[in-house]
DNA sequence: TGAATAGTGTCTGTTAGACATTATCCA
DNA sequence: TGGATAATGTCTAACAGACACTATTCA
């Protein structure tokens, strides 16, 4: 790590948005900054960039969201760099600013595995101050992520791989934060032609039975036109 | 600038895809490298982010485009940052990329004022082999430019601050690749409110003249959500 | 008056929202 | 059979593409 401050060094790090579902409700990952600057404050998971051991980037982002919570997202692209010389107490810094989506199961899964990772979900409508200008860097991530759901499949990365209609559309809403005419959503998410029918698969209790579906395999490379895809 | 390379020393740089029309068609601004790597060989216009100088990487950005070709565009947005160990011989290197659009007058004044800049105006559907990983960075600002224009009057500062009705037409023809049809083109600028008129102010040769346009104030602030006013 | 470009009007097929209806399960 | 949720159908108003038409200038 720099100690000293030469006129040509520049900080490098990667920061995480993570997204997950919680009650229904969206929530994001936060940490407690286990050092120095602001040491026991909430921040966003990030660390600096190890160039001995990250690839580029989104490796990076990999491997420091997975030291701080031990969660690998299904989903992960870059957000924005914020980069300038007050962000940060230490000096001129970048920021390589990422969002990903993580569902139930790979969250529960990793709490469950490790219990130690000191993170927290917190609803997005109830987000702390934060360290650096990380209270930004969410701003940004949340507002991407409802743009960008308005004309992709990124909420699906928030559900289980097999998940019913219903669930889609609430996650839709619950994402987007505005209610969406059942019939309409259904006829759109049909023509679009990005689900597909797990044959036989039905889930219901004292009612009609839910046809479950799953993302078709061709369709989560659609979204990642920019990335390569997750090792 | 670098000379030694301890394991936590990272390169930082800005590079620019700097659009501009020429003789109604879009051309990007290409530089010779005066050093090494790469020395003689095209490059998008970039260069190392100096700390002391820059306050955050649109300055930077505007600051190395400046110094390469004298000119400061109307628009500039961070496009994506480019960062691994392997597109730069010198070793882990962070490219915070941007792109950016002038219009004509901009482009000639500065290429008036110092016509000593080495830049050159490359036809996009012609660009040579760039140095670094610039092909790739290229290609990503090209489909980003003609992404947003589908939805924003991006195209509109490729031209001069006032305008006529079938010039932005033909502007947004040549950036999108496609033709557009005249009337629905119109109808839809025209739902969108985006233009006022230049009262009385009209143009034409041996035909019925044309009224002459401008973007809206508030609109310019709309497109530059996530970024700063330029300096 | 004709050539040339500017600008408007109309028709039509498609689509999204609103809402009604039918379907299928369990108790 | 009734309650509950799943899934589909219908009506309508708004919209976009295609294209025809009118308007205005100069030679």
């Amino acid at each position: 790590m720099p100690k000293t401050d030469p006129d040509w060094t520049i900080i490098v790090t990667v920061d995480v948005v993570l997204f997950a579902l919680r009650d229904k409700k969206l929530h994001v990952v936060l940490s407690r900054r286990p050092n120095e600057p602001f040491a026991g404050q909430w921040a966003l998971p990030g660390g600096y960039v190890h160039k001995q051991e990250d690839a580029d980037s989104l490796a990076a982002a990999l491997r420091v969201l997975r030291s701080k919570t031990g969660i690998t997202p299904p989903y992960l692209e870059q957000l924005y760099s914020f980069a300038d010389g007050a962000r940060d107490p230490r000096g001129w810094s970048v920021s390589l600013s990422n969002f990903a989506l993580v569902d139930q199961t790979v969250l529960a899964s990793a709490q469950a595995a490790a219990p130690g990772f000191g993170f927290d979900l917190v609803e997005v409508n109830a987000v702390p101050r934060l360290s650096f200008d990380h209270n930004r860097i969410f701003d940004v991530a949340l507002k991407r992520l409802r743009d960008k759901s308005s004309y992709s499949t990124l909420p699906c990365y928030l559900l289980p791989e097999q998940f019913t209609f219903a669930q889609v559309h609430e996650t839709y809403e619950h994402v987007m934060g505005v209610a969406l005419d059942k019939s309409a959503f259904r006829r759109k998410l049909t023509e679009m032609d990005v689900l597909e029918e797990c044959k036989g698969q039905r889930v219901g209790g004292a009612h009609r039975p839910a046809q479950l579906f799953k993302v078709k395999a061709d369709v989560a490379n659609r979204l990642r036109l920019l990335e390569r895809p997750l090792a």
